[in-house]
DNA sequence: AAGTTCGGCAAACGACTGTTTACTGAATGG
DNA sequence: CCATTCAGTAAACAGTCGTTTGCCGAACTT
């Protein structure tokens, strides 16, 4: 029911499904959907909740590295990049309901993105680049690394199905992003 | 019909509205709705040229601005603020249609992110500071401009409704986010 | 003054909606 | 082996929906 579900999300709103048209999808009766969910809201929650196990194996995969700043945006990139490619569906879940017009479901995701924040700031505090700086300031860079993977993977899931010259151009320009962000990290002491 | 259409948009998406729904709110008869759109994808993309319009606006006011960087940053994190305040059911309606369930309202916004995008690069070449950058890397700064303003307008919607404290923590991380960009980009002629 | 466009109405059409109810077979557990 | 939970069904309920049709007054054009 949740695939059936994902499955019509790909071109609607989570708050414009019905909850027939579900259940004809999965190939159930309407009263079956009430047998494991009250709301359409909490058939959104647990999509949430499925989408983003899946992120969290990936940003680990890609905090966990080692290595120069370069070949880690190159990593990060390349990682967004499959991982797009391997849950379009869900990515384009967490991109539309993420500011959609189901309350429970927003929230869901925005915690989810705070503690994803939460994550990469301690992750960040290891790094010797970040010697001397306070918890504010390590905090609003891990929002802004958190805000830019949610935008490039945004224009990736349209980048894709228009062709790869256009999935090429936005992952150059992430990578040249990524670039500026970390030289500006490295001359920070400044302020 | 187009207040009406966004004062339900406030907590509804555009592809769950319906047109009795929009005529009923606007106080006329259902049909009177077809002497006005064909669908209701019309009037979505109605709403995004009444939305950014004051969009436009605030960019050059912003742009126009002369002055150091910081004081720069300042006014700009100050626009927004005042921006979202002033205009709150068509940014709401903006984010939440980025990425929403009507095509032609999403190539609508996204086209015209991309001429803003654009507009933000020429102002950019004509600071000192853009002195030896290539068309790209310009193009480059200017998406993370803009990508980094939809993303502070959209914390700030919800920040708004929260409270004061909550708006000011926003704002400060922008600014220390801009602040970090604005150092790469003095560094960036390493590359 | 006559004709035409504009913006509005009520009514009707069939189709689709969410949800509840009572019922059923299969698996599970003691 | 019996009882119970589980996951499904069909049928019915009262609403709401989008859209078309024919009609009408006011305003504008000429």
């Amino acid at each position: 029911m949740l695939d059936a579900g994902l499955h019509l999300l790909a071109d609607q709103n989570l708050a414009s499904l019905g909850v027939r048209e579900v259940t004809r999808e999965a190939g159930l009766s309407p009263a079956a959907f009430y047998r494991h969910f009250p709301d359409l809201a909490a058939l959104g929650v647990a999509l949430v909740e499925e989408s983003l196990a899946s992120l969290h194996v990936m940003i680990r995969s890609v905090l966990a590295e080692a290595g120069g700043a370069e070949e880690l945006i190159d990593r990060a990139v390349e990682v967004i990049q499959q991982h797009v490619r391997e849950h379009r569906p869900h990515v384009r879940f967490l991109a539309r309901e993420r500011h959609g017009g189901v309350r429970q479901v927003r929230e869901a995701i925005d915690a989810e993105l705070g503690r994803f924040a939460a994550e990469v700031g301690s992750a960040l505090a290891l790094q010797p680049v970040s010697r001397g700086w306070s918890e504010q300031d390590l905090r609003m860079l891990a929002e802004l690394y958190v805000d830019h993977m949610v935008s490039t993977a945004s224009a990736l899931l349209e980048a894709q199905e228009v062709g790869p010259d256009r999935e090429r151009r936005i992952a150059d320009t992430a990578r040249l992003q990524l670039r500026l962000i970390s030289l500006g990290r490295r001359h920070w002491q400044g302020i």
